[in-house]
DNA sequence: AAACCTTGTTTCGTCAGATGAAACTAATAC
DNA sequence: GTATTAGTTTCATCTGACGAAACAAGGTTT
């Protein structure tokens, strides 16, 4: 599974997959855990003890069901938030929302997943909704081909090939949308992911040419035609640069 | 070390220690890490690999130091914080401190320690600073003592038995004061913990009776004297109930 | 320049201890 | 009643986590 030199522990791996089961879900039993990791249920029960007894998650007394403890609330106030992507591209997110009133998004890529890790929504009374936190996957919308399309080979060979890939998305097709938006610099998408919405993405890169993030823009396909979304790029290109330069690297 | 069950896998626990580490200073190197958990530097290499691959942690590419990755501010953002006394209390303890003008904490026992989980400080120009997060003994101050008033008497013998407890504090002298705030209901402090400054706790208990957590209102000795403390009190212990409501056990 | 730290990384033999199967309990459904 | 499900404990097996030691790469001192 992993490429480079095997140093990690594999009880300690799966205690974190076993935390990281809490970012879809705020509340779950053993067995649900014991499920979603794949893991024995003994070693679920011993290692949820374990994190228990360290207070990064506790029992709910009401649902019997295992949550996130205060330790994650401990460590994220101690958090450096300094060069946090989320909170770096903040400002010029809210100058982006301002200026086009639709949504604007920023993604990361995460394994075979994007995950949005920031976003400012639309005042407009019909906007696209975009809660932080959401994965997708890399095969659909704007973002994700643009995370994908300065992604290094070997990324684009695991990707293609997972077998979570969707049958209807002809991989060629895909490759080759992948080219164009390394020549226009930009991705359009049109009721790709989701009915009723589109989106237009652009990445934004560090000053060392390091692929940071995927910035979006989105609405409802009745205020985002493709000539409009085609209008937004210059300004999203703008603050995607301004972003850039705010990474060190 | 642990009283029950052994229900925990070692390793695991050696990570989290490390995390936690990432509680007192947000940049640490290998070898610092490894002479505060006192873990051998090839497992904090392997841990702290792990954790790296999954994205607990990362380095600092300027400092080669590791901080907090990610994945802390992935599962933050996904706490439930409902019930969380430092979300939960926030408004109760800003009416406090608009009432009173002095700055206003809110503390927990971890283990043989309490951390002060949420503060709001007065407006005065010269006032009481409290920063969130920071940990103290249990055997000085106010609220230290409130939370070890109602604790259980296995409790009491472990914190008066810690090799760390400060030769300076008489055990006998401690364990009186505890009967008499548990007489009086709240206790006070004058430049106990820290020169210069004065305070007054009181317990938060749930309705079922569990000790949540100590409030204090806490400002220089120049302006609490103790009569003015005992004149907070009534309120104090308003807000107090008002709180303890609050928590659905 | 060599000698000497300090920090981080890799190797490797050993055996503690993590693991999974299975048994068991307790609770809820049917 | 039986069946089903979630959670807990036990235990024999053998993996894989462990620490010592060697090694590499800077940096500092002599």
């Amino acid at each position: 599974m992993s490429e480079q030199s095997k140093t990690t522990v594999r009880s300690v791996e799966r205690a974190l997959d076993i935390l990281l089961c809490f970012v879809d879900e705020s509340q779950l039993g053993m067995m649900e855990i014991a499920e979603r990791t794949k893991l024995n249920k003994s070693t679920v029960f011993r290692l949820l003890g374990t994190l228990e007894a360290k207070g990064f998650v506790k029992r709910d007394p009401q649902t019997e069901k295992y949550q996130l403890g205060f330790r994650i609330w401990e460590l994220s106030a101690n958090l450096d938030h300094s060069d946090d992507p989320a909170v770096l591209f903040l400002p010029e997110m809210e100058r982006l929302r301002d200026d086009l009133d639709e949504t604007v998004s920023l993604y990361i890529r995460d394994g075979r997943e994007r995950i949005r890790i920031q976003a400012v929504e639309s005042r407009q009374a019909i906007r696209r909704v975009a809660p932080v936190g959401a994965r997708m996957p890399l095969s659909v919308g704007a973002s994700s081909k643009v995370l994908m399309a300065y992604a290094d080979k070997e990324l684009l060979e695991q990707v293609l090939s997972d077998p979570m890939w969707p049958g209807g998305i002809d991989r060629d097709v895909y490759v080759s949308q992948l080219k164009q938006i390394r020549e226009d610099g930009y991705a359009i998408s049109v009721e790709e992911r989701e009915a009723g919405t589109a989106a237009v993405s652009v990445p934004i890169f560090s000053r060392a040419g390091r692929l940071i993030a995927a910035l979006a823009v989105s609405g409802p396909v009745s205020r985002m035609n493709v000539k409009k979304m085609i209008q937004f790029v210059p300004r999203l290109i703008q603050a995607a640069e301004e972003m850039g330069k705010m990474v060190r690297e």
